[in-house]
DNA sequence: AGCGTTTCTTAAGATATCTTATTTTTTATC
DNA sequence: GATAAAAAATAAGATATCTTAAGAAACGCT
């Protein structure tokens, strides 16, 4: 079934990971729980950094089952990094998952990576290198892990997600079914 | 069962992309097919750009199967970059799919980021961001994708190899057993 | 506090993918 | 070109994960 919530903006957006950065003309704006910030085939025009509350990325597949790419919670940057850079036509949501409030930053206010100043192509150059450091590690995690590993392995890396989210939305970030999930921790616990 | 080959050369390694560097002091090196090139545990000194011939890395999971991370054909750099720029122990493998030559980078060789050259740190970071770009990409394939479809996707995205490298190279960097790309071919023979 | 909605749990049956084993085909070597 | 070795195909039975469904718990709103 095909993505259906009340939403309220229809702005744009890249998804990758954490980072802080300062640019002029940033608008802040208020997102109530349940907005949608990108869909697929839009050209993504923002990156957002998340002020309060909590983004997430993802993707339907040809089922319609949805696969979350990234949460972005207070203080986490997210967009869609090929479809912003390259203003080629996006693959993904980005959605609220709590009421947010965001900074956009507007294509038309970044430069290219090439036209930067020196000390912002420094930062971003390392925030490219750590958010794919990161993402290739989740790669391992996902073609080698168990549903069991992959959740420990969750747990470990943001424990304070674990406490935030549904845990509905951990189990499509981890690509098992909440069903499953849910037996999965209930194996742990008899564990312990 | 774990790892055994015959194996000539014990040297190190990142995972990451393509791209090409020109550093100084490269050496240039003969790789037999098989010789294994960075193990888990060991601190990663040094990325490969291949000559000729092509690498491989991947991980060994629990029950001891192993996943391809990247194949690095003739012109792809690999290397742990992890355990590269941060010095910690690498948790992959690098190898010889076939003999190959490869210019060896060794970490000494290489400044912090900071410190490379600015036209070097534009190159380096648009190199991390396309490969951020490709690794997302990734992603959302093995999250979102049946078998039929990630290796359709596969020989799309890389129709060279596909002619090159054995399928059961090509199962285990789309996350299947050969077995099942075996089946999965056939019915897509037979679709046709 | 109470009611409706969403989320979580549990469990039975279904399916995709895996395991193991055997045969056929391809590749490599002398 | 013959033989050995590796890879690919095929198939039957096993398992992890999914689907569906229903009840229990938690949450959110008035």
């Amino acid at each position: 079934m095909p993505y259906t919530r009340p939403y309220a903006i229809v702005v744009n957006s890249k998804a990758t990971g954490l980072f802080k950065m300062d640019f002029k003309n940033l608008k802040t704006k208020n997102l109530e729980k349940g907005t949608l910030l990108l869909s697929p085939g839009q050209k993504c025009n923002y990156g957002y950094r998340v002020v309060s509350g909590c983004l997430k990325s993802f993707v339907l597949d040809s089922s319609g089952k949805d696969h979350i790419l990234q949460f972005a919670p207070e203080g986490w940057f997210i967009s869609d990094l090929e479809s912003f850079t390259k203003q080629t036509p996006s693959k993904i949501f980005i959605d609220a998952i709590e009421n947010s409030e965001v900074q956009m930053i507007g294509k038309e206010a970044v430069p290219s990576f090439e036209e930067l100043d020196h000390q912002l192509q420094v930062e971003l150059g390392l925030k490219f290198r750590n958010n794919l450091i990161a993402s290739n590690n989740r790669l391992i995690s996902l073609l080698s892990g168990t549903a069991e590993e992959k959740y420990l392995e969750f747990t470990q890396t943001y424990p304070a997600l674990v406490q935030r989210l549904p845990q509905k939305l951990i189990a499509s970030y981890l690509g098992m079914t909440p069903e499953h999930l849910s037996y999965t921790r209930g194996k742990l616990a008899k564990k312990k």
